[in-house]
DNA sequence: CAGTGGTCTAGACCACCAG
DNA sequence: TGGTGGTCTAGACCACTGA
């Protein structure tokens, strides 16, 4: 007798442009995040699952590796297949915009622009974007808001051949939205954190006292292909905001 | 005509009991950093790369996907395989402990205990833990020093149940370590980094002044099962010690 | 021992892309 | 149009686990 999973059964669409891995991961994602599998429980073997959605191991399998890739469940060979504990918090482990992080914190994200424009790069930027020093680049420097109230300065450079313009960013507000709605998908980076005293700038726009702790990241964004596409130094007040990720190894 | 990898070509060994997908897998990310595989150079097709290792086309799918997870290459449909352009610096996208940060940088690792012995958990620990307020943990708490030099204090608490001497943690040094001898594995975990302001006892250990900017980083380590091990609060000079990251989605 | 996941086979069809 | 990667099939053998 195959152990079956969930009550009533999931359904799948065989005839769906969605990928049949694809429907699996997700359906199985949803019965734990609704608590209809709980921590530690086993789920179906690959062969459980296979027969009871009629298709072929291999692709139960590549489902379940995608989930273990995510963290959500775990594989032990020879005693089965595992939902995995996870803190409930956090599940930032992706690549995030501030708009977007302000918006997941409950905050009303804006922005300020306080330069736009061509600007030849300093060697550290010249070295983070790999262009030769004195390059023209693009310089996007913004005072960014959480409702109403200031908690960053982001100053990133940009490679020069990328086609945006002050109105377009106006009105967008986010960088990365607007690159991809350009076809330029951000798909890694590199991020460094710091710990530094607020200098006098940063104590004007960010209504801090100068020498005050303050938390700065500083990133490269890349492409797929792995070529860097902005490098951002964006500088916190502290108090406000933590850097938060989770990792595997 | 098969487009073949690398001149000479690369010898797999079908009865290695290292799997055939891993074999290649380490080959072509050797090839790559040797740069005997240029950025942005393609390699060869999935049918062609089966045909000349005499292998499945599947196991060498399984090959590659690994190479795209580690970012050493992307794939495009229609077009083919090509390597990545990665920065040369900070292949750090897994969890290090202290004694394994230093010594990358080239500093010799020391530490001095401060506190080891049995304590309640507070709220925020036993939060972190999993544990009910009280339940007795084990605190360790230790300055760290890169070549006699303070760095950042470590207040570690773990689930009471590790079997951990002071005396074996004075020998090994490092905690991590200490775990992996007694087949604890740390496979993942959660990091929040902060920045903040030097307290008495960081400015008196540390060496800082009062006040001074801190990097801080809370720690929730975790096993497979996803159940957390440790819960440590490091708190580094600032300065010293940046906290770098790679990241993909 | 029977059942599990880890690896592997030898193909197939399709969407997508460059020429 | 031919070649590519993305998805999928319908199995196989093995090492490892718990009973």
């Amino acid at each position: 007798m195959i152990q079956r999973l969930a009550n009533p059964p999931i359904q799948i669409d065989k005839n769906s442009p969605v990928p049949l891995y694809h429907q699996i991961q997700e359906a199985i994602k949803s019965l734990i995040q609704q608590g209809k599998l709980q921590v530690g429980e086993r789920i179906p073997s690959e062969n459980d699952l296979a027969k009871q959605f009629d298709i072929s191991p291999m692709t139960v399998r590549q489902a379940l590796n995608g989930l273990v890739q995510e963290g959500y469940i775990y594989r032990r060979r020879g005693r089965g297949t595992f939902v995995a504990q996870r803190p409930v918090k956090h599940p930032l482990d992706r690549l995030v915009s501030f708009t977007e992080e302000v918006l997941a914190h409950g905050f009303e994200p804006s922005g300020k622009i306080l330069f736009f424009g061509h600007v030849p790069a300093e060697p550290t930027v010249a070295q983070a974007l790999n262009l030769a020093d004195g390059t023209q680049v693009l310089r996007i420097k913004r005072l960014r808001f959480a409702s109403q109230s200031p908690v960053s300065l982001h100053d990133a450079y940009l490679r020069d051949n990328l086609p945006i313009t002050r109105e377009e960013l106006k009105a967008t507000g986010s960088l990365y939205q607007l690159l991809a709605q350009k076809n330029i998908h951000i798909t890694g980076g590199v991020d460094e954190i710091r710990s530094i005293s607020a200098d006098d700038e940063m104590s004007e726009h960010l209504h801090v006292k100068s020498g005050a702790p303050m938390l700065q990241l500083r990133r490269i964004t890349e492409d797929r292909t792995g070529a860097p596409i902005e490098y951002v130094i964006a500088t916190y007040r502290a108090g406000f905001y933590h850097y938060t990720i989770r990792l595997k190894r």
